[in-house]
DNA sequence: AGCTCGACCTGCACGC
DNA sequence: TGCGTGCAGGTCGAGC
């Protein structure tokens, strides 16, 4: 279920627990997720002290000793679960990484549909590697704002959703949560992205969006954390159940802005649903 | 060059 | 109960 809030969620759970833990072993019980894992991977993690955990979109950084990096993103279902020294679990079918770490803790990284992904790299290389070169902005830096985020669509045909989605565009935002910032900033998803930036400078629809996202991923990160207080939420589920979505999933309910007498809609928009209303997001 | 869509994979909810 | 269908938080890369 991850998106940037949950992958903030599951860093900080991560950072929090982690910190300064030697790995002892690494069981790889496949040798890929979505894409091949690296051949020496249990070889270069092994003795390896984990200094911090940073993230970059949705993209865990697990930063170890002697300059190494290991790179996690979670895809649709992948999680985190931590297990205490004294702590017993039952092998499940989709657990494929286990850190073992000095202490006898265990790192479970579980993916059902294995869209996750590992790799490692040279710590401060971050900007060469194949798969984060490309990446956009942070969208709850202070240097992305209005006339950034106008840049970035100015010329663009494409929807507004869709345009949102592309990790060009911005980072961190997902399905869910585009969705939730459209609505509160009141843009009709099928908008064209261009006509969003306007022509020269900021437009006032601009000004809202980048203000609807910021909020919106801060609130979700907000309400993650504040499940946070023990190692279950390393699984990053607990923070979801917070959330209550204000139109994702809540086809023919009722808006629930104040004045509004419309409805949430369901449409599919690159091959994903979005959620709107059509009475307010005209 | 920019955009859409298929592909990757499993599990679950639903209808017949 | 069992089977088929469609859908799910992401994103790369093929093909227009």
């Amino acid at each position: 279920m991850p998106e940037l809030p949950e992958v903030e969620t599951v860093r900080r759970g991560l950072e929090d627990h982690l910190d300064g833990a030697r790995i002892a072993d690494v069981e790889l019980r496949r040798k890929d997720l979505r894409f091949p894992l690296p051949r020496d991977m249990r070889a270069r993690l092994c003795g390896r002290r984990v200094l911090g955990v940073d993230r970059r979109a949705k993209y865990l950084l697990v930063r170890l000793s002697d300059g190494l990096t290991l790179l996690a993103h979670l895809g649709m279902s992948g999680s985190f679960t931590l297990l205490q020294a004294d702590e017993d679990c039952e092998q499940g079918p989709h657990d494929h990484v286990v850190l073992h770490l000095e202490d006898e803790r265990r790192v479970i990284y579980t993916d059902p549909r294995r869209f996750g992904i590992m790799d490692l790299l040279r710590t401060g290389r971050e900007s060469r590697h194949k798969l984060l070169g490309h990446l956009g902005p942070e969208p709850l830096d202070d240097g992305w704002d209005a006339a950034a985020l106008c840049d970035a669509l100015r010329g663009r045909r494409t929807s507004i959703k869709a345009a949102l989605l592309d990790q060009e565009t911005v980072v961190g935002v997902g399905n869910i949560y585009a969705c939730e910032a459209l609505f509160q900033a009141r843009i009709s998803p099928r908008r064209m992205a261009a006509s969003v930036a306007g022509r020269h400078g900021t437009t006032l629809r601009a000004r809202r969006l980048v203000s609807a996202v910021k909020s919106v991923l801060a609130e979700a990160i907000r309400a993650g954390g504040s499940t946070l207080r023990d190692f279950r939420s390393l699984e990053g589920e607990l923070g979801y159940f917070a959330n209550s979505f204000q139109v994702y999933d809540q086809e023919d309910a009722s808006c629930v802005r104040q004045g509004c007498d419309g409805r949430v809609r369901r449409i599919v928009q690159s091959g994903r649903s979005t959620f709107y209303c059509s009475g307010c997001q005209g």
